[in-house]
DNA sequence: ATGCCTGCGGTTCGCAGA
């Protein structure tokens, strides 16, 4: 079973990339996020058409995230429990089956957190970050208990090591690799889960995202943010994961890049 | 020190992203 992740920065203008990319890599899940649109504007059929189930979670403009299933969905839950008051789209969690046994797959989108001291209704955007992640961990320790495979697939906003950033002092003090934030994803991991790609792969500087900005991306100028985090017992099952950054080269490319695993199931 | 580029909403500029 191939599972990837895309935060594909806009359904709406990424419809033919994603179709391309779907066609070519034919992952049976794809966790997608910042869809920038609500749930009736989601373009399900180009899809569907395709042969994937569709779930979504989005709202207007902003963040969004949603499921492609070859397999149907057993169960969906929107958002991210622990605060009634959260009205963000960040994270949609569903159930799904295959033939070899069933797996929870959540496509997650972690707040930013940028600038680091900025007021905003609830504190700082920082702190909403880190609010936001400790009730991801706290979630995932309740998924723990069931002692089945999941994965936690999607944009984290963390760089977890010096390795995954190309010039590790100039993000210092950014959101996206203060202690603070790296902390929290060690505090996720620190349950018992894993990082596929690192799991996987010990080499550095294979990178996720380059801004559109500043020529980032000819010169590799990159992060390591999109991740998929499992569970015990799917990491048992892990048989690779890769990034394919050639969608990045694409016409209109997204910022970031597929995220991809297979696991024996 | 700042903008660089892009998507979106809703109109041609402001905001957010990372």
């Amino acid at each position: 079973m191939l599972i990837a992740t895309w935060n594909i920065n806009g359904i709406k203008a990424r419809t033919e990339g994603l179709k391309t990319w779907l066609a070519k890599a034919r992952p049976d899940i794809v966790c997608l996020q910042e869809i920038k649109c609500q749930d009736k504007h989601f373009p399900a059929a180009p899809f569907e058409d395709l042969g994937y189930n569709v779930a979504v979670h989005g709202q207007k403009s902003f963040n969004g995230v949603a499921i492609l299933s070859k397999y149907p969905f057993d169960e969906v839950i929107k958002g991210l429990p622990g605060d009634d008051g959260d009205i963000e789209a960040r994270y949609l969690e569903a159930v799904i089956s295959s033939k070899h046994g069933a797996v929870r797959v959540a496509s997650l989108y972690a707040p930013n957190g940028n600038p680091v001291d900025s007021p905003s209704a609830d504190g700082t955007k920082f702190a909403y970050k880190l609010a936001w992640l400790a009730r991801l961990e706290e979630h995932a320790r309740g998924l723990l208990t069931f002692e089945e495979p999941f994965v936690l697939a999607g944009d984290y906003n963390i760089i977890p090591e010096p390795e995954d950033v190309h010039d590790p002092e100039a993000w210092r003090e950014d959101a996206l690799f203060r202690p603070e934030a790296r902390r929290a994803y060690r505090r996720l991991l620190n349950l018992g889960l894993w990082d596929a790609f690192r799991a996987a792969h010990t080499e550095g500087h294979r990178y996720t995202f380059w801004d559109y900005q500043a020529g980032a991306w000819p010169k590799d100028h990159g992060i390591r943010i999109d991740h998929l985090v499992l569970s015990p017992q799917a990491a048992d099952r892990l048989v690779t994961a890769d990034i394919d950054k050639a969608p990045r080269g694409w016409e209109r490319p997204s910022d970031h890049v597929p995220v991809w695993i297979e696991l024996a199931l």
